[in-house]
DNA sequence: TGACATGTGGGGTGAAGTGGGTACTATCCG
DNA sequence: CGGATAGTACCCACTTCACCCCACATGTCA
């Protein structure tokens, strides 16, 4: 099941940030907090990760310095950990540093995995995200 | 079974729209509400909207930066929940807006999905749909 | 005219989001 | 080795909002 839709949460003093009931089913036995590619946070299942770094790594030679680097990146950036009683995950500070969060943030989902960005930023993402959609699908409709 | 019509519907002060009766019926396991192309609000089933996303995405490469565009703008802009017992949806704050929706709106068929729009932009839209397809079939006409 | 279905409005209740307090553990330092 | 401190986990409390339920108004059909 695909994640989708945008929610406005706070982290608290502790740096726990509360995951939308609508996400919480399918992460109750385990997740995986990552750096995503983008200016953001990324959440995942555990078997959506281990599946997202394999097809990273792709057609790569595994003995590759290409595909240790790539393998060791989403390894050493990464924490596996469980939601609290309450549905909340501990985001560790340098994933925080990363996204450059706030204590205010949007948690979106972003299909295979759900990501948390800061608010502000996220405005801004998106704004671009949509006008790139317009183009795309403009072009698309030329091309047929 | 695609969707056909023209409803004049009003929101309600919780942010509640009535479906049609006519629609009811393909949307009992759940609707996607998501952002329209345009400056409207377009319900789905999941499977249509699933089956939309994935045609739109085509075969760009999964990991390429457009893909995770699209899929991240089609799925932070889109919710996923049920009618309630009247046959109601409850429209986040965040797409009433991209339609500019004000409590008086169209709900219209639009083939694999629904569509709510403004009742004024409704007219105006509708207006220029009338001229633009005398255009097109001008066109086809031609070209066949 | 009465019965029924549809669209709309609103109140009550429980859950979701958030904050904070306390206990336990580990590490560091005297 | 004993004590202080930080980090974490587990609870509990408060506020708000979304969902469930019911009520009414309008229109349609028998």
């Amino acid at each position: 099941m695909a994640f989708r839709g945008t929610f406005d949460h706070t982290f608290d003093a502790k740096n726990r940030l509360t995951v939308p009931v609508k996400f919480r089913a399918s992460l109750s036995d385990g997740v995986v907090v990552a750096k995503g590619v983008e200016r953001c946070v990324s959440v995942w299942t555990p078997d959506e990760y281990e599946a997202f770094v394999a097809s990273a790594l792709g057609e790569l030679n595994p003995l590759s310095p290409q595909a240790r680097d790539l393998q060791r990146y989403f390894s050493a950036n990464a924490v596996e950990t469980e939601l609290d009683a309450a549905g909340r995950v501990m985001v560790p500070p340098f994933l925080l540093e990363h996204g450059s969060l706030g204590k205010e943030v949007v948690v979106t989902g972003a299909g295979p995995c759900i990501e948390i960005w800061d608010r502000a930023a996220w405005a801004a993402e998106n704004a671009k995200l949509a006008a790139d959609v317009l183009d795309i699908t403009a072009t698309l409709g030329q091309a047929n």
